[in-house]
Formats: C-alpha cells, structure tokens, sequence
RNA sequence: CGGGGAAUAGCGCAGUCUGGUAGCGCGCCUGCUUUGGGAGCAGGAUGUCGGGGGUUCGAAUCCCUCUUCCCCGACCA
C-alpha cells in the first residue's frame, strides 16, 4: 500500500478522553474515531488489524469444527420472551419496535436466535453434537462505556453455540473450545490465562474465562504460585484456615469507643489489629422471616458479594441494609454491629469463625467488644466463604499460595446445561425414539476488545508495538529525500514491487515531501513491526538500513538481500 | 441510576470570576527556502462559543432549561 493513497490519520496530541493507553494509542495511530458514547467508527488502519483478529479466530474455529454462521443483529422480541429474559435482561437490551408496533431489541448475545434456529432444523441425535459460530456486532447499552473499545456498547464478538444429547459430549467439546482458545490466544501473541469464572448472568454450570494479564485490566484474577490453578476473584475459594480455633484467654469486656465507626479507626483507638476484628455488614434476607441477615468477615477481609449473594438466606442481588433499617432493628448504627447479642441470623465467613479474642461492635452506639469469642459469648451456627481471597491465602489446590493479578477478560466458555434448551423447548429424538431436550455450551470472544488488550500488553512511550500476527502491516518502506534523488526513488519502487510480489504487506511511503521525523516517528506510532530506510547515503555502499520496531537498533543490509532477510525475518 | 466535572476552529486549550471587535498552540491550504528524527519565513481558510429561553443598549461571559460528553461506584466479550 502507499501511504500517498492510504488514510494516516496519526494524530501527536493525546485526546484529553482517553483515559488507558490502548485507547489512547488506538486514537493517535488513527485506527478508530468516536461516534458517541461506547459507539467507534474503524479507520482503514484500525479494520486491518480487526480483521487479521476475525481471521485467526476463524481459522482456529473452523479447524475445531465448529460451522460458521451468520445471524441477525435484530432480534424479535417473542424470542426473548419464550427464554424468559425479555424481563429479566434489564435496560442493558435495547428494545424497539418497528412500523407496525412489533417489539425487537438490539442482540446482545445469540442464545435465543442461535436455539431457535437448531431445533427448527435439527431433529436427530445423529445430527449431534454440533457448534455453530458467527462473528458478529452485539450491542449492549452498558450503563458505563469506557476505555474506547474496551468497553464500548456496539462491539464485534465470536460467539459459538454448541449442542448435545448428553453431559459427556459437552464436555468433550467444551475442551475442544478450551483447546482452541488456547491456540488462538497463542497465535495472536497475547499473554493470557485461562481461569475459573463465574457464570453470571447468562446462567450455567461450568465457566472459565481467558484473561490478558495487564495492569489496567478490570479483573482481579487469583493465581497459585506452585501450581496451575487460576480463578477470578470473585470465584476464588478462601479456604478455612488450618487446624482448630484457639482457646478463648480474655474475658468480654465492653468499652468506650466514642465516634470510631470503621475497621481503620477502631483498629487504630485500640492498638488492635484490623485482622483481630470481626466486621459485621447487614444486608437484606430473602424471605420475610428474616429480613436482615449479619455477616462477619475478618476486619482485613472484603466481602465478596457474589458468594454472598448465593447464599441461603440472602437476597440476590446482594442489597446492603439501609442506615435507617439497620437502626430500626438492631437499635444501634451501621459503625458500633457485632454479633454477639444480635437478634438476626449471622452468617460468619470461615477466617472470621477461626478468631479467638476479638474485637467487634456491642450492638450499642459508641461501645465495642473486646476478647469476644464464638460459642462461649455468641452462637456460631452459619459458617461460610463469603470473602475475597487476598495474597498469601492457601491455594484452593493444596499447592502453593495465592496471588492477585489484573487482566482484560478476552473469552469466555460456559457450559449451559439446558437452561435455553428447555426454556425454548428445544429437542431431539434420541436412540431410543424418545424426545430429548440438548443440552448446550456457548463460547465467546471480544475480538475488537482484543485489538484493545493487545495494545495493553504491547506498545511504548513512542507507540503501539503489534505483535507480528496483528501488525496492520508487516513492513513500512521509509525512502530519504525521493523528490531528490532518483536513485533513492528508483530503489524504493523496485523494492516495493518486489517485496509484494513476494507477498508482504508493505506500507511504502511515497508522500513526496514526507518530512524523514514525521515519517518514522508515525510508523513507530502505528506500530509497525519492520522498517526499511532507503538513502543515498547507504545505497553508496549498497546498502539500506533495517530496524525491528520491539528493538529499535538500526542495522545495514546488503540491498540485493532485502526480500529474502525480510521473509526471514517476519518468519 | 447516584456522586463529581466539562462543552469555545479538525485536535489540545485560554478567555467566563469582573458583560464591550473570537484568541493561542498543533493540524490544514498557498508560495519560497529547507530536508538523516515531529523544519523556517511569508500569506491564508476554518467558529451557530452544545441547543433553547431570559436579563441587558450589548452575552462565550449573568440567570433558567434541555442535550451531549468525561470521571468515580453495581454488569460483561
């Protein structure tokens, strides 16, 4: 391509918008443009690369054995209906009608459309298993689109259906789709992790997420440091502590602690340790019985909500107790709660169950506990994981110790069980002649947000340093001064017929009066593995000068090797 | 949706408090000179100051209102 009749919108302000490097990156290098909130139109140089992500995808797809499909963005809303999720999906579906009042929303995900169209079409267990994919736009009207494409609301995802008669194929293919991202996920050149997940709201059994690791991820994932065990945060199991709780040695003592509500500052009056304290939140139950329920968790120990949320007892989704009704009942503010003497159900976490000697709200303003102890002083009868994991903690696996890293989630595979299958009364006749609802598994991958995260894990203080499958182009052709001297003209033409023949991608810049700092300075911007510089000087002896971007040292060669030393070298 | 900020040329911003001719840098166009890492000189184009209403002789500036965008919290590829 010349750079003469390509768009380079490279841009050296930083858009005062942007607020992670990828989207900074992805603005300046001129790849997309935005539209409106989480809407970005892609720029020739940003679809390139795009689509060089498509067709990894699809290839590693295709060789998995998946079929490539294609579905509507639009969705009709009877659909959503029959599955049960045109009420439950909340404002993030957008809903519409059309000219004869007829309801549709925008597709988020393909699970109705993509079952509706299976049992329509197949009839045998002979037919199964089978995965069908597409590459497709979603949309979702995210309360909150940031970070340009990482999170935008109109964003192209692979997303692939599988269907089953039985429990084992799933698996089988779920393994494959593990496989397979896998191999994707190498090939783009990405640090990633698979890891266990939650299966939130799109419902299922088994989960696991792939994860880039980057700082400015919006993942907390947990790692073991002696084995392969990786899980979200929000997954993660915090193991009981080892061996059995110690004897209590102090006596209860009740005492004043005027205006200290939080961890820190009871922590802090008492010369305690956050992690001697038990931290009571009040949340809501779901039943009227038990309105209320405490839970209790180490004072250096968060929460996590979502193992909360799916305990018996609590109402999901998790909902905090109001100021005014934790007053009402327990007769004291959120700041002085403890457990002993409370009137509610307690729900304790396994860490804060092992505490001996502790410290926690006396269910009175202004006064604390000291040297409470479980059994002897409040009933412990609900023990659970109900908290985040922190670094250090155990290993679920027995093997080695957690720690905590941030990460873009990129994918994800679910097993779905039938919760659409029967929900939409999708079947098949078995062996036996019997009707058989499939059972399904889905598979999903952010292919524009893994343009984002690919930036995330590849660029530097002068740009975007693509990995080689990604790069938009392979190889920029930087000719000196070309309006100048002919032979500098001559070599660069020569060259790029002759790189191209020889099938690279080559971005020569031909722009006559091309300034050589801007030139270069936009090509490390745009990111652009090889570059060749062609000038006089060098071609006196022969010679043009070769610089790999990721390194950054120029180096000569022999001009006649140029073909062959670049093929080698994009490998 | 709650809390906080912002909207002035393609981009980044000043001007607003204290009302009085619409500005700066980058980019863009023309010409000349330059040309081995974001050039210099000269000339030039570009604005419903986010929209609507009001106050005023006069509004980017003050008041009301609407819209959009950004940041912090609960969802997800």
């Amino acid at each position: 391509m010349r750079a003469s009749q390509y768009l380079i919108a490279t841009q050296k302000e930083t858009p005062s918008d942007a607020e992670v490097i990828s989207h900074q990156l992805m603005i300046r290098a001129g790849m997309i443009r935005k539209l409106a909130a989480g809407l970005y139109n892609w720029l020739p140089l940003g679809l390139k690369v795009l689509r060089k992500v498509e067709t990894i995808v699809r290839e590693e797809m295709n060789r998995a054995g998946a079929q490539e499909v294609l579905m509507p963005v639009t969705q009709p809303a009877e659909l959503w209906q029959e599955s049960g999720r045109w009420e439950q999906y909340g404002p993030e579906l957008l809903r519409m009608s059309d000219r004869h009042d007829r309801s549709f929303c925008l597709g988020p995900t393909h699970e109705e459309v993509i079952t509706d169209l299976v049992r329509n079409q197949i009839r045998s267990y002979k037919q199964l298993p089978a995965n069908f994919y597409q590459i497709q736009t979603k949309f979702r009207d995210e309360i909150r689109p940031r970070f340009g494409i990482m999170r935008s609301r109109e964003f192209i995802m692979k997303d692939a259906y599988s269907f089953h008669t039985d429990q084992a194929s799933l698996q089988q293919t779920y393994n494959v789709m593990h496989a397979a991202y896998s191999a994707i996920f190498s090939r783009l050149g990405l640090d990633f992790r698979p890891v266990l997940a939650d299966t939130g709201s799109i419902g299922g059994s088994h989960s696991h997420e792939f994860h880039v690791l980057a700082t400015s991820g919006e993942d907390d994932i947990a790692f073991s440091t002696e084995s392969d065990y990786a899980a979200n945060v929000e997954m993660a199991e915090a193991v009981a502590p080892a061996g059995v709780r110690p004897a209590p040695e102090q006596d209860m003592t009740e005492v004043a602690t005027p205006g200290q509500h939080s961890i820190e500052q009871v922590s802090e009056f008492l010369g305690i340790a956050a992690e001697q304290i038990a931290k009571t939140l009040i949340v809501l139950g779901d039943d009227d019985e038990a309105p209320l329920v405490a839970l209790v968790v180490r004072g250096d120990h968060e929460l996590n909500e979502i193992k909360a949320e799916k305990l018996h007892g609590v109402a999901a989704p998790l909902t905090f107790a109001s100021e005014a009704q934790v007053k009402e009942t327990l007769g004291c503010s959120v700041g002085s709660i403890g457990p002993v003497g409370l009137n509610i159900p307690v729900i304790v976490d396994r860490s804060a169950a092992y505490l001996a000697d502790f410290v926690c709200g006396a269910n009175k303003d202004g006064f604390h506990l000291t040297g409470a102890n479980w059994e002897r002083d409040c009933p412990i009868d609900d023990v659970a994981d109900i908290r985040n994991v922190v670094p250090g903690d155990p290993s679920p696996d027995g093997k080695g110790t957690l720690e905590i890293k941030r990460g873009i989630e990129v994918g994800h595979i679910f097993q779905l069980g039938t919760k659409y299958s029967e929900a939409m009364n999708a079947k098949v006749l078995n062996e036996e002649g019997r009707e058989q609802v499939m059972i399904m598994g889905c598979y999903g991958i952010g292919v524009s947000r893994v343009v984002a995260a690919a930036i995330e894990q590849n660029h530097d203080d002068k740009g975007i340093i693509w990995p080689e499958a990604l790069a938009p182009f392979q190889v920029a052709l930087v000719p000196i001064n070309m309006n100048k001297s002919e032979q500098v003209r001559e070599t660069c033409e020569k060259l790029y017929a002759e790189l191209t023949t020889a099938g690279i991608d080559v971005l020569f810049m031909d722009e006559e009066k091309a300034r050589l700092g801007v030139m270069l300075a936009d090509i490390e911007l745009i990111g652009i593995p090889h570059r060749v510089v062609v000038g006089d000087r060098g071609l006196e002896n022969g010679e043009v000068e070769y610089c790999l971007r990721r390194e950054g040292e120029n180096r000569n060669i022999p001009l006649n090797q140029v073909t062959e030393f670049l093929t080698q070298a994009i490998g």
